[in-house]
DNA sequence: GCGATTCACTGATCCGTTTCAGTGAAACGC
DNA sequence: GCGTTTCACTGAAACGGATCAGTGAATCGC
C-alpha cells in the first residue's frame, strides 16, 4: 500500500479533464472557480492524490522545514526547549530539522551552513557563539530567529533575547544577600578566558556586589560539571557558593557534593540558572525562564520570517527567581 | 552570499567541458576516470558547486532523511534516546526528523504516514501502539527499525527490543526480596485496562511471585505522574512499593511523596524503570538499559535498511538493576 | 587481426510540482 | 457598441539533478 505508485497532479488532471496548472491553482485555491475546486478535490480523493513534497519544494523553493540549531542538547533545559520547538512547529505544519552544536562553535557553523544548504526555509538558532562572523552574512540569505543571545551583525534576524543582565544580578544579589561573599561560577564557556558578555558581566556585577567571583568552565553535560565541581569542591579553598551557569551544570554539582560528602546549601550553596522541571525535585534555587513563553514568541517569530512577513524584530525573556532549598 | 544564486551541474558541466551526466557521475565518483574526478572536482570547489539535495531527491528517490518518530517525549529518557540517535544519524550523513506521537495512538498513526509522505528513507519508531494494523502496511514500502516492542505484522521491520519480560521480573522480584508485597504499578498505558502485554506480564509475574498489584495508570511527563500518585498515596490504602513504568513517572512519584510529607523509601519504595542521567543523583532504584548500545544498534539498523543491505533483523536488549536508594 | 568487451562519456528523458505568459470568453464602462 | 478588464484556465518552461540507452574508442582474447 505504502509503495503503490503514487497519483500524481497529471493523473487527477485527466481525470477532471483540466491540465495540471489548473489542478494545481485549485488545490491552493489560486485563480480558480469555487465549482472547480470542488470537483478537483474531489478527484484528489477518490484517486488518493498526496502533493509530492520534494516536487514542490523544488518548483517552489520552500520546503517546510524549520531548521532548529541547538547549542548543546546535552543540556536537559535546552532538550525540553527542543521538545517544546519542535511540537509547536508541527502544529504550524512546518517540521522541526532538530541538530546539536553540542557547545562547539566550529560545528555550529558547520551545521548552520549544511542546514542552509538543506533548504530549510528559516533557522532558529541559539547561539554558542553569537559573535561568530558568519552569521550576517548567512543572515542575508536566510530568515534566522536567534533564542538567548543576540547574533552579530544581526540586521537579518529577529530575536527572543534572555535578560541575562537582569538574571545574573538578581542570582549574585540573592547570594550576597545569604551571607556568600566566596563564589565560584561554573559556566558552560569554552575557553577559561571570560569572554562572553554574560561572563565579562558576572565579574564587573559581582565586583560591585563585592562579591569574590571565580569562573570555572565545564562541557554542558551534567556529568562534565560533576568532575569540574569535584575537582574544586574538594579543594582547600571551596567557595562558599556555586551559581551554575544552567540548571544541568547545578545537577552535576550536586553530584560532585554527593560524591564528596558535602550537604547543599550546609557546606555549599548552589544556584542554578534555567529552571527545569527537576529542579523543584531536587530543591534547587534557580533563575527561571518561561520556556512556554520562549517556545511560542520564537516559532511565531520564525513562522513569520518565513513567510516573508517580518519586520525584523526583538523579544526580551524577564527572569524570575525561585527560591527553593539550595541556597 | 546566502542567497546569491548557487551553481549548477550544468555550470559545473559547461567549465570542465563535459557533459551533466558526466559531472553528475564524477560528482559521485562512478564510471569515470580518475583523472576526469579531479577535473570536476576542482571545477565544482571553484563555482563554488554543492548539490541541491531537493532536486537529488527528486531525481533520486531518496531524501537521506530519516524519520524518527518517538513514542513521548514527554519522558526524559526517550528525550535522551532521541538526542542521541539525532547525533548518530547525523555522524552517518542522515537527517533526523524528529517527532512526537505524545503517547497518542491516533497522532502516532498520522504522524507515521506523514514522514511517509515526506518521502523519509525509513523511520525509527518506538511505538506507542505496537500492535496497530497500519504499521503492516507501512512496513511494506518503508524500511522500519522498531524500538522497544515488535510491531504487529513486522515482517518488514528490523527491532532492537527490550526484554521487558526479564525487565518486570527483575524489579518486582526486588521488590519482593526486600519484603514489599503490597505494590502498585504505574504505567504510560491509556486506558485503565492491562492491555498492553507488558501490564500483562507484570500482573502474571506479581501472582508468580505472591504480590499484590494494583495497575494505574498516567501521562508520560513529571507532573502528570505525580498528580495520580498524589491521589493514591493519600489514600488509605498506600501501598508498600510503587513500580514506576518509567524512570520519569518515578520522578513524578518523588515529587507527590515530597508534597505529602512521605519519605522514601521509608514510607514507600519506589522503583523506576530506563535509568535515566538524573536517577542516579535521586537515588532511584530502577532497571537500565544501555542506551548507548540501543542507539548505536538502532541507527545501523535504520541506515543498513535503507541503503537496502539489511535482512530482517531482531537485537535484544537486556536490562540490568541499578540498586540505589529508593527502596 | 578481427570480433567481443570494457570503458569513458553523451543526449535525452524523467522526477512531480509551480509559475509565467498567454488566450478566449464574459463582464464592464461609458 | 467598442475597447478595456477581469476571470478561468492552458501550454510550456522551469527547478536541478539522476539515470538509461546508446556511441565511439581502446583493450582484450586467441
Amino acid at each position: 500500500m505504502a509503495q503503490r505508485k503514487r497519483a500524481t497532479i497529471r493523473e487527477v488532471a485527466q481525470a477532471t479533464g483540466l491540465s495540471p496548472a489548473a489542478v494545481s491553482y485549485a488545490l491552493r485555491g489560486l485563480h480558480v472557480s469555487a465549482e472547480t475546486v470542488q470537483r478537483v478535490r474531489r478527484a484528489a480523493a477518490e484517486l488518493g492524490y498526496e502533493a509530492h513534497p520534494i516536487a514542490r519544494a523544488l518548483a517552489s523553493g520552500r520546503t517546510g522545514m524549520i531548521g532548529l540549531l541547538c547549542g548543546s542538547l546535552e543540556d536537559l533545559w535546552q532538550q525540553s526547549l527542543a521538545v517544546g520547538i519542535g511540537r509547536a512547529l508541527r502544529d504550524k505544519d512546518r517540521y522541526a530539522l532538530i541538530l546539536d552544536a553540542a557547545g562547539n562553535p566550529a560545528r555550529e557553523r558547520t551545521l548552520a551552513l549544511q542546514l542552509r544548504d538543506q533548504r530549510v526555509d528559516a533557522l532558529i538558532v541559539q547561539p554558542v557563539d553569537p559573535a561568530a562572523l558568519f552569521w550576517g552574512d548567512l543572515a542575508e540569505g536566510l530568515p534566522i530567529v536567534a533564542i538567548g543571545d543576540a547574533l552579530s551583525g544581526g540586521r537579518g534576524a529577529a530575536e527572543v533575547v534572555f535578560d541575562n543582565r537582569s538574571g545574573v544580578t538578581m542570582a549574585l544579589q540573592y547570594l550576597r544577600d545569604r551571607g556568600h561573599r566566596h563564589v565560584a561560577v561554573l559556566t558552560p564557556t569554552r575557553s577559561s578566558t571570560p569572554d562572553r558578555p554574560a561572563d565579562v558581566h558576572v565579574i564587573a556585577e559581582g565586583r560591585r556586589l563585592g562579591l569574590e567571583i571565580a569562573v570555572r568552565t565545564s562541557g554542558q553535560g551534567v556529568s562534565e560539571a560533576a568532575q569540574v565541581a569535584e575537582e574544586f569542591l574538594a579543594g582547600a579553598d571551596r567557595p562558599a557558593a556555586v551559581f551554575c551557569f544552567s540548571d544541568s551544570i547545578a545537577y552535576g554539582v550536586y553530584k560532585a557534593a554527593a560524591r564528596l560528602g558535602l550537604s547543599i546549601p550546609g557546606d555549599v550553596a548552589v544556584m542554578g540558572y534555567d529552571d527545569h522541571p527537576m529542579s523543584e525535585l531536587l530543591g534547587l534555587t534557580t533563575v527561571n525562564w518561561d520556556i512556554d513563553g520562549i517556545v511560542r514568541e520564537a516559532v511565531r517569530l520564525v513562522v513569520a520570517a518565513s513567510d516573508g512577513t517580518l519586520r525584523r524584530r526583538r523579544i526580551v525573556q524577564a527572569p524570575a527567581l525561585r527560591e527553593r532549598r539550595s541556597v
